[in-house]
RNA sequence: GCCCGGGUGGCGGAAUGGCAGACGCGAUGGACUCAAAAUCCAUUGUCCGAAAGGGCGUGCGGGUUCGAGUCCCGCCCCGGGCACCA
């Protein structure tokens, strides 16, 4: 193996990476033999009756959209480290590998070849297995599902009907987002603020239509508090905090003038939601949505052609220009018009006049507020625009007129706290018990109450697509909707479809898949053609994982209980929302329908989220063409490097930016694991006989250094800081290296052994290989190395003598000396006295044993 | 506009309020070689100095402290999220 000389010159045409290095071993060679070892020895598969406690590791299941790319790599190294690292520990890790197979890319490739999804798929996913395979990483295989394979489809129709029976899944009619490139609706988590399309980029349009919805919204107050418990990125839960978006206020009715039902007409009340019930005395106008009912009922003819005109306006602009043309500070461009009617203040008894505008939203609260110019900033524009008056109810701060405003400018809305002024029994009063009082009184005088309104929309689940999960139910004349009985699942698409350019759904033609018998008359009917969001069945795959052979249900909630929560989940930060959000009410719903552990209510324990490859500013994927295969890495400095590279370049949290550079940082990977193959196979250039016996002096030191070397790579992995436990591997071969010169031959086959049980989870093929050749056994199933105490503490340690704070000299000191030594020791030092030419100190700041700060 | 991150050598990045720049990439010089590759050794923030040594340095301006990259206040720039949510 010293004469491998593997020229390893990159053979894929196109490929960027050209190595020139002459390696130390048969990288290839090794990493396809360790592969093919913990695969037909199972060494990472586990069963619930392990005896050893419980891990969960989890690296969210990808889309397969052919082999890995750098992303991917990254991603599963993270895993795979963890996976190696626990096991090490002595946990029975659970290390599940699947596909999120359903999607729309492979119906696109349909259209565009012919080709059925389901070949597109599969070979899509082969693909993908086979390179997330090369890497090294681990899994128990046998657990692997796929979204669209049958055996899980109909369990996820399983889920869809007992969802359906507990109410929790419901149809109904409502406007909702179209995309035309993508020919469906999209949910709103699934729309970008700019109103297109996540996937396809397309602008979005409002439709009404009739659909298929999860209730997520009866458990925004358990998913908001349930965020508290997590450990999570603290940025993540933040956005779904303001995803879930819960305010507290207030829900009142202003009825409208002249419509107290004294002339026969029905009365009429304006039902709105404040979150600032105190500012009620403020009110100078109120407005509803233009697409309000109430619209047509109480605009007056002359005003009638005004508020058409608005509404024409706002339901043929798409939200973007909706919110793009009259976003921002300018007042003139909030567009509004006067419906002639008038509302009753219900605090004053005051009659205000009633617009319509476009920036209240009929998604929210009641459609309709109460206007409050001086104490909203989007009444106070609207309010200049059109001229309507301010009455402020909370005291601003001094000079706020003047100079409160932006850039020290005329101040305008003040939302801030203060004095209650203007405002009758609530004058004096500060505004959060202001808040309270106005809230007591509506519910006393029965003219309102308090109200909760959350941000969060049922989850929009179904999709006019063909290649996604069939909602199981059918559409009978009599009977209407009917879900197809549990014994008949899985309802599955037909083979025999054609895809059409214009990308309809084929199974919304397909006369076989249509025409159907009603489960409870046997008459004709009709199936539903829609299929369920993707997102569906990725909101229960974990579960899946935990006892995928389960035949008469999804799942064995006692295995479940097993194995969840996930103790780390691992994934990508585009996900903050949507999955992790729909994953977590799947949670709570699934227990709170008897199929999951009914105290199992979050999924996944602790949550991490890795950096993204950047390349020229942006993100590396498939959809912006700058992807780097990482093939023509594997194939010749190999996995290892690889893998060292993602873990040795940065913190894992932060994004990587693939630079004319980067290949050399590779190489440098490649470089050093041939030092340790050189330390581990005793071929270091000129290595001397070695000793035995007594060990001096320079051999304990070695000791030492590898003991302190378990301590800080330990502290490490647990803190997710493999660039400097990298690092620090890196600063013991820097030693050993020239200790080679004369070695113990004790002392250095400790420091070598410990080494490679340190690097065994980051770079598992090469301290394999090392390994099976210095002791025969697996490395991957030592135990992980702990430092003796007596060899990791600090012998001596480099004290610090400062002079006013500059550093003037450096001891070496016993780590436990006294604060009496430290001092008479710094104030002895030649250079010390030196700088201080005579003064006497003035204070003397000891801090044993690092630092002595002399101040005169 | 609001809410989070972040700004440290030529580059990626280290640093429980206590030696700024660990480790690596690149660069420079040297050993080995007919030569190259690989390998090994040394140097590498900046300015002054032959050297010893010293001055200056973590986006900018203040502050707290014996001592600040780290804490506080006010800015600037970059990245991300949210954005008429009443």
């Amino acid at each position: 193996m010293r004469q491998a000389r593997l020229r390893a010159d990159c053979a894929r045409p196109g490929a960027r990476y050209h190595l020139s290095m002459v390696r130390a071993y048969d990288v290839v060679a090794v990493e396809k033999k360790w592969r093919e070892r913990w695969a037909t020895e199972g060494t990472y598969e586990v069963d619930a009756d392990d005896p050893r406690p419980p891990w969960y590791v989890l690296t969210m299941y990808p889309y397969p959209s052919g082999p890995a790319h750098m992303g991917h790599v990254r991603n599963y190294t993270f895993g795979d480290l963890l996976v190696r690292h626990r096991t090490m520990l002595g946990h029975a890790v659970l290390s599940p590998f699947g596909f999120d197979s359903f999607g729309l890319p492979a119906e696109n490739a349909a259209i565009r070849t012919g080709m059925h999804p389901r070949t597109f798929t599969d070979a899509r996913i082969a693909e993908l297995k086979e390179s997330i395979t090369a890497l090294g990483a681990v899994y128990d295989w046998r657990r692997e599902v796929r979204s669209h394979d049958p055996s899980y489809i109909r369990w996820t129709q399983l889920i869809f009907l007992r969802l359906l029976a507990a109410g929790l899944a419901y149809r109904a009619n409502a406007p909702v987002n179209w995309c035309p490139g993508c020919q469906t609706v999209l949910a709103n988590e699934q729309v970008l603020a700019d109103g297109t399309c996540e996937r396809s980029g397309d602008v979005v349009v409002k439709r009404d239509l009739e659909q298929w919805f999860f209730r997520i919204t009866d458990y925004a107050d358990e998913l908001l508090a349930g965020l508290d418990d997590l450990d999570w990125p603290e940025r993540v839960k933040t956005m779904q905090r303001n995803w879930i978006g819960r305010s507290e206020g207030a829900e009142m009715d202003l009825p409208v003038e002249g419509r107290d039902g004294s002339d026969g007409r029905p009365p009429l009340v304006l039902r709105v939601f404040t979150t600032r019930p105190d500012t009620a005395f403020g009110m100078t106008y109120a407005v509803l949505a233009p697409e309000h009912p109430l619209v047509d009922e109480v605009t007056t003819p002359a005003q009638r052609a005004a508020v058409e005109e608005l509404r024409a306006r706002a339901a043929a602009a798409s939200d973007i220009e909706r919110t793009s043309e009259s976003g921002g500070a300018s007042a003139l461009e909030k567009r509004g018009a006067f419906t002639g009617a008038s509302v009753v203040n219900p605090f004053t008894g005051t009659a205000v006049p009633l617009y319509v505008a476009d920036y209240v939203l009929m998604g929210y609260g009641t459609g309709a507020i109460m206007a409050v110019p001086a104490e909203d900033a989007r009444d106070w524009d609207f309010a200049q625009a059109h001229g309507l008056p301010v009455i402020r109810t909370v005291r601003p701060p001094e000079g706020w007129d003047e100079h409160g405003g932006p850039d020290g400018g005329p101040g305008g809305a003040y939302t801030g706290t203060g004095e209650k002024i203007n405002s009758a029994w609530l004058d004096g009063l500060d505004v959060v018990t202001a808040k309270r009082r106005a809230i007591e009184w509506l519910e006393a005088e029965g003219k309102g109450s308090r109200k909760v309104n959350y941000r969060l929309r049922d989850w929009l689940v179904s999709r006019q697509r063909f290649w996604g999960c069939p909602i199981p139910v059918v559409t009978c004349e009599t009977h209407g909707i009917v879900p197809v009985p549990e014994s008949e699942l899985p309802v599955l698409a037909p083979d025999d479809v054609e895809f059409r350019p214009t990308g309809e759904s084929p199974l919304a033609t397909h006369a076989g898949f249509l025409n159907t018998t009603c489960p409870i008359c046997g008459g004709a009917a009709r199936r539903e053609t829609d299929t369920m969001d993707t997102f569906v069945d990725s909101s229960w795959y974990f579960l899946r994982f935990c006892d995928p052979w389960s035949t008469d249900r999804p799942f064995d909630p006692d295995v479940v209980a097993h194995w969840m929560p996930v103790d780390q989940y691992i994934g990508g930060i585009e996900h903050a929302i949507l999955h992790l959000l729909y994953a977590r009410f799947f949670m709570k719903a699934l227990g709170d329908v008897g199929l999951a552990p009914a105290e199992l209510r979050e999924p996944f324990a602790r949550l991490f989220t890795q950096g993204m490859i950047r390349m020229d500013g942006s993100k590396m994927s498939k959809s912006r063409g700058n992807l780097v295969a990482p093939s023509a890495y594997l194939a010749t400095v190999g996995a290892d490097a690889l893998r060292l590279f993602h873990l040795a370049v940065g913190p894992p949290a932060d994004d990587v930016d693939w630079t004319a550079q980067t290949d050399s940082i590779i190489d440098g990977c490649a470089r050093f694991l041939d030092r340790v193959w050189r330390l581990g196979a005793d071929e270091v250039d000129g290595e001397a006989a070695r000793r035995t016996g007594a060990e001096t002096e320079d051999d304990v030191a070695i000791r030492r250094a590898t003991h302190r070397l378990i301590d800080r790579v330990t502290r490490d992995y647990e803190r997710w800081s493999y660039n400097t436990a990298v690092a620090a591997c890196r600063e013991l071969v820097n030693t050993l290296v020239p200790y080679c010169a004369d070695p113990h031959a004790g002392v250095l086959g400790d420091a070598v052994d410990t080494l490679l049980l340190l690097l065994a989870p980051m770079v598992p093929h090469v301290t394999a290989e090392l390994w099976e050749r210095r002791h025969g056994d697996d490395i991957h199933l030592r135990a992980w190395p702990v430092s003796d105490p007596a060899l990791s503490a600090e012998q001596v340690v480099t004290m610090v003598v400062q002079v006013n704070g500059k550093v003037r000299d450096r001891l070496d000191v016993p780590p436990d000396i006294d604060e009496a030594a430290a001092e008479a020791l710094a104030l002895a030092s030649p250079r010390v006295e030196d700088v201080l030419g005579g003064v006497a100190p003035r204070r003397v700041i000891v801090k044993p044993p690092k630092l002595v700060n002399v101040v005169v």
